[in-house]
DNA sequence: AAAACTTATCGAAGCGCTTTAATAATAGAT
DNA sequence: ATCTATTATTAAAGCGCTTCGATAAGTTTT
């Protein structure tokens, strides 16, 4: 079987030496246009790559990004962390960097089922998407290895982060709101102690503030314990049971608690968006095939991934570059929910 | 910062050579128990763990497995290739293997696309999970690098191939409601040019047959041109209007069109599984959320993963070892669509 | 007791690359 | 023309590991 060719068999062949070779392969030092010129044919000709361990071992860095998940992250339905998977790969494969993909339990325990990739230093650099264990960052952070934490903000500690806009979520769906001629929107908040959710419902109330509207308390869900879709249904059913005025629109912190009060309104006849609008958050498959289809909040997962590989590959190139905390904007996916659509709509599964 | 140890300070800690280290690490050649201790003692003292591109580059392999999926797979609901990765990759780690996950696209060209590890030979062995173009697995072929195909049956190719065993699912719900005393079972078959969806249709006839039940032909529905809600909605509609005595029980060849079947049974009142028992196959997410939940068979993912890369790594390291095709057991799913259950199910999105 | 294995250990070469330091060639300044 | 700075090229060392072949020591066979 024919070898793959080595820099020697460029060299051999462009009648240069091995250094010239790798300046050129490198774009580094002093090599005359004529002499680049040429190697760079013979290794077009050849079809030559370097290759990986030997290189890695040269420069003592493996090439490769580590990519933690939490396991239940893979038995969700909902592909969110694979999308930020993706938008990953994807920019990394500008970078010429590999990602190893590991999943941690959440009861992880560091000294036991640490990944491999830390215990054989084999990344130059860690993503880590979703709530981890705390010990986990700290025992990367002794081992000096630059982490960008996705989806997952924590105050104290000193890493870049990647977090989608929530507040400017909120304003959004105001503001589509609002542009529908709404001036009764009501919000179901759902469990405000997790941050994301509190940012939402900020956004929300920043929004009407700004548009001269003053909040109606009645209208405004803030006790729910969770953000399901039995949350949705139990908080619409208070609003509605609870206050004499109805609002004419109304936001939910997420899809799931949105969908839940679709079921409610179904069952006590109230039409949607004709008596009341409403818009979710996170736009999940569900919210697609909702009856009505849902109004909602997008999350750029994709861009997510992406943004997170770069700051990362900015951290591992630029030794201690500033840390800095990004949020990736959201759009406002407008469907049935709030708006009559004429067009056919798909609501089947595929 | 201090440098992580090498072999060579192991060696010198241990007061042996470097080789000694070398065969103790890899349980090689000969080393007297004694030695073999001192030396293990080290390494853990040291923590040492040897670094993976001097290995690679000696050995001229790369650790590494290229893990190749098309892209649609991320957008699908359904997190079925990721739990076949899931699957891979904790095998993966038992044989010291990392993966590198691609994508690919559907319309793929080899000739400006390849995925970088294979650019780069940096794979010792690839895993393909679904369908791809058969100008790649060519390709690949030509490098010399071990293929393993998961849920992709290539018949002209010679690779190990890993199958979920669609033949013994349909047999299981035959079997299932045979044991429920249903003796008019009826089918629908789907798109029957697709082989899975063959196979299913062939478990479901063997097994009327193995069971002394003759095939009513009125009952089974073998002209849907697709596998999704609506063929199974339409050929539920056909097969009731169209039939005069009605089948006690009904299976699909995939939950999809179950779910279709649901829909108009549920129009046109007929009950769940009093009038009518149905099963579907794959058990999808909405399998189990479906009113009522839906009976399904089972595909082990995580096995078919798993298998996939233990078969894998023996083509890697058994050179020429012979291929062969592998079907991972299915299982039964008892939900309400066949068993009225007494127990509460969760049917609600979490 | 010599010959012939078997077992144990190690030095050295080599895997394919990067990089440093030395040298050579060219251009610019005096 | 001479000296200096700049540009171009390369030999050689080294990254951390495996492995071949040499050597030494211990065992068995004759």
């Amino acid at each position: 079987m024919p070898q793959r060719p080595t820099i020697k068999d460029v060299a051999k062949r462009a009648d240069v030496s091995l250094s010239t070779v790798s300046l050129v392969l490198n774009n580094k030092g002093y090599v005359s246009p004529k002499t680049r010129e040429k190697v760079a044919k013979v290794i077009n000709e050849l079809g030559y790559h370097p290759t990986r361990s030997a290189r890695g071992l040269a420069l003592r860095k493996s090439g490769n990004i580590g990519f933690i998940l939490t396991d239940d992250h893979f038995t969700q339905t909902e592909p969110f962390y694979t999308k930020i998977f993706l938008g990953a790969e994807f920019e990394a494969q500008k970078h010429n960097y590999y990602i190893l993909l590991t999943t941690i339990t959440k009861d992880f325990d560091p000294f036991n089922s640490l990944p491999r990739f830390l215990i054989e230093k084999n990344v130059d650099g860690i993503l880590i998407a979703g709530q981890v264990s705390t010990v986990l960052i700290d025992y990367i952070d002794s081992m000096n290895i630059p982490i960008v934490l996705i989806d997952f903000d924590v105050e104290n500690h000193k890493h870049s982060t990647v977090l989608n806009n929530n507040y400017q979520g909120t304003q959004l769906a105001v503001e589509h709101l609002i542009n529908l001629q709404h001036r009764k929107i009501g919000y179901i908040a759902g469990d405000l102690s997790h941050p994301s959710i509190n940012e939402r419902y900020q956004g929300y109330r920043n929004a009407l503030k700004q548009a001269g509207i003053t909040l109606e308390k009645s209208w405004i869900s803030i006790n729910q314990k969770d953000t399901k879709v039995s949350n949705g249904y139990n908080a619409a059913k208070d609003l509605i049971k609870s206050s004499h005025s109805l609002p004419t629109a109304l936001i939910a912190a997420n899809d799931a608690m949105a969908i839940g009060c679709l079921q409610y309104f179904s069952e006590i006849n109230i039409k949607v968006p004709d008596d009341i609008a409403l818009i979710g958050f996170d736009n999940i498959e569900k919210a697609l095939s909702a009856q009505p289809s849902l109004t909602t909040i997008d999350v750029n997962k994709f861009a997510m991934g992406g943004t997170a590989m770069s700051t990362l590959v900015e951290c591992i190139t630029e030794r201690n570059k500033q840390i800095n905390h990004i949020r990736i904007p959201v759009t406002l996916v407008v469907r049935e929910s709030t708006v009559k659509s004429v067009m056919q709509v798909e609501t089947q599964l595929s």
